[in-house]
DNA sequence: ATGCCATGTATTACATGA
């Protein structure tokens, strides 16, 4: 079984990279995040005729998460961080398939830092942090784009970047403290020495491979025994037209109940 | 230290991204 995350920077724009990665991936599970567009104008009908049922958080114009599924709709649990009524930003959609409990995750971006924009990016850290305490001891992947560079294995060259709220101290022990919890890294796991980048901020900086790894696979602890396989589909980056990140994905043995 | 760029929405301009 395999479980995917994309960035895809904004869903409509990216419907023909999306399809085409669907159809030669073939993820079983596959979380999006920047859908960039709002509930009503999700592309349904199009992601349904590639053969995925889906459920979506969206927004207008900004963020947007979705969890699509091959062959089945995805039963939604929850759409949104506790812990802030005010917040409005769509970042968090909870879906139960396959036996799992998958989350699509969309961490704030946090730039410029120090500002409001980092206040509000640790802030939905700790809610993150919270409710992950709950989900921990279940079977779940945690899949999205994190906006962390949790070490400086994890980018090209961190000099340049330090002062960027990707690369802060804060941040980077926020997502120490969610790992403690017992969340696995499945790529870095399974490729513990590699450079392995998901986002590359332009096409130049992707022809010299100067990237960024932030899009993560997290496993709860059960889910460990069954790591086969994870990677990124770095060759999509390089396509026409692409999102700046490139889809991961982690295989799993079948479970007990599957 | 960074959006020259891309995306979406609504108008030729703005917010967002890392």
């Amino acid at each position: 079984m395999k479980i995917a995350s994309f960035n895809v920077n904004g869903v409509k724009g990216r419907l023909p990279r999306l399809l085409e990665w669907l159809d030669e991936a073939r993820p079983d599970v596959a979380c999006l995040q920047e859908i960039k567009t709002g509930d009503a104008t999700f592309p349904a009908r199009e992601v349904e005729a590639a053969g995925y049922g889906a459920v979506w958080h969206g927004q207008r114009m900004h963020h947007g998460v979705a969890i699509l599924a091959r062959g089945e709709a995805p039963k939604e649990i929850r759409r949104g961080l506790p812990g802030d009524d005010a917040d409005s930003q769509a970042r968090y959609l909870e879906a139960h398939t396959r036996g799992l409990r998958v989350a699509s995750v969309y961490l704030p971006n946090g730039n410029p830092q120090p500002g409001p924009k980092f206040d509000y990016k640790l802030a939905w850290f700790e809610r993150l942090i919270e409710h992950a305490r709950t989900l921990v001891g279940d079977d779940v992947v945690l899949a999205g784009d994190f906006n962390v560079v949790p070490t400086n294995l994890d980018i090209y060259n961190p000099w340049p970047w330090r002062f960027d709220a990707v690369m802060q101290p804060r941040t980077r022990d926020a997502y120490r403290r969610l790992l403690e919890q017992g969340w696995i890294d499945s790529t870095r796991h399974l490729h513990p020495d590699e450079r392995i980048y998901t986002f590359w901020f332009n096409a130049d900086a992707f022809r010299r491979n100067a990237g960024f790894r932030m899009d993560f696979l997290l496993l709860s602890p059960s889910l460990a025994s069954r790591m086969m396989r994870a990677d990124v589909d770095v060759a999509h980056r390089g396509r026409d037209k692409p999102s700046d990140h490139t889809p991961v994905w982690v295989e799993l043995a079948p479970g007990s109940g599957a």
